[in-house]
DNA sequence: TTGTCAATCACCCAAAAGGGGGAATATGGG
DNA sequence: CCCATATTCCCCCTTTTGGGTGATTGACAA
């Protein structure tokens, strides 16, 4: 039976070519293709697929968490990550939050059908560069960030100092100051600076 | 006649199924395809294409840089970025660099093909997006920054300290606070965390 | 109930960054 | 040769950050 696809991705260009291609194969079939997560959710609500191809970078949002979200509703549906994202951090935490694969987009595409095909039948698939990466990093832990800590370090990479930020979210220097030092340790940064970028890698803001 | 155009791009995904799109075409055939910039500095030599299509965020080299780079080398070579960066910053350099156009990945592909056509003729192409957004920053200018300055924001974004960098590079402590004075006017930054957020964005480093 | 953790606030002191000046040398293009 | 710019170094002083070591509340889960 042919397996049903839906895709979301912003890069319509990738959508329309790679469409083509999958449609080309007979065994799959792209029955929806989102551009957005909003588009997405309503989409899904009118016709569920067997497979979500979902990138992480979308113009309304973050894949990662909407896996999470998407998982609570339609817990039978297969999501398989399509993305550029090769860090630690991001391809664990959209694992945890319910993908059940992750393929960069470096790969070829017969990595993309091998993953469809897989991840239908329940079975987790990782294309190779990240099989690896999850492997060396097996004992690493995820960092995870309250909301709290997500707004603050937001705040930091902005420019804001800790007075500054202490006004804008109506408490106390010594309250920021601590977050500040939490963000540090959580995110293993040697002063600001390095928080910002990891804060970036890890697309945690 | 037909148009030759090349591809460097590494989302293999995508240069496959693009590929395969625009020779279907006709009147464009793609001639060679690359998923680094040192295998395209060699297929270059090899046969030179009508156009260059370019991805900005290669793995073994900035795309921006290349322009400069092989326009030098190739001054017929009429080179279009296709990538996924829309910061001003980052398209005016490209285009200052040698490039004729610049289409963002989240285009249509017909976007592609007149991009192509345009290009081949000496003409410039801009997607809309980046055609609105040089408009509106007509006044803005571009931020360059000299080897020097790279090298210390890289290591500014790495955590270390102005004395730690001073004795990287083998100089006085006050020179590295001077580059960072520097650093922040000319990226506009109220301080370090600011600094290395746009740091990223314009891909300075 | 107990324990964990997010969220809040506190004090002390050292280190680093930021902001204002200024200046010398070299280098490369017009 | 001149000018702009990159690169280098200097002094002053204020603000911000970083590191340590706490405490209290409330929510949620085992």
């Amino acid at each position: 039976m042919e397996i049903r696809v839906a895709i979301v991705d912003d890069h319509k260009m990738l959508v329309e070519s790679l469409s083509k291609l999958i449609n080309d194969s007979g065994t799959t079939r792209i029955t929806a293709a989102y551009y957005d997560l909003q588009s997405c959710r309503l989409g899904l609500s009118n016709a569920l697929p067997d497979v979500l191809l979902l990138d992480i970078g979308l113009p309304d949002g973050d894949g990662v968490d909407f896996c999470a979200e998407i998982i609570k509703i339609y817990p039978t549906l297969k999501i398989l990550i399509l993305t550029s994202y090769k860090e630690f951090n991001i391809a664990k935490r959209a694992l945890h939050n319910g993908a059940l694969g992750y393929i960069l987009k470096n790969s070829m595409s017969e990595e993309v059908f091998a993953g469809i095909k897989s991840v239908s039948k329940g079975e987790q698939f990782l294309c190779e560069e990240i099989d690896i990466l999850l492997k060396n990093k097996k004992n690493e832990d995820i960092v995870w960030l309250s909301n709290r800590e997500k707004e603050i370090l937001l705040y930091i990479a902005d420019g804001y100092t800790t007075k500054e930020i202490a006004n804008l979210i109506f408490r106390d220097s010594e309250t920021v100051k601590s977050y500040r030092k939490h963000l540090l340790i959580k995110l293993n940064a040697k002063n600001t600076a390095e928080l910002v970028k990891k804060g970036y890698e890890m697309k945690l803001m």
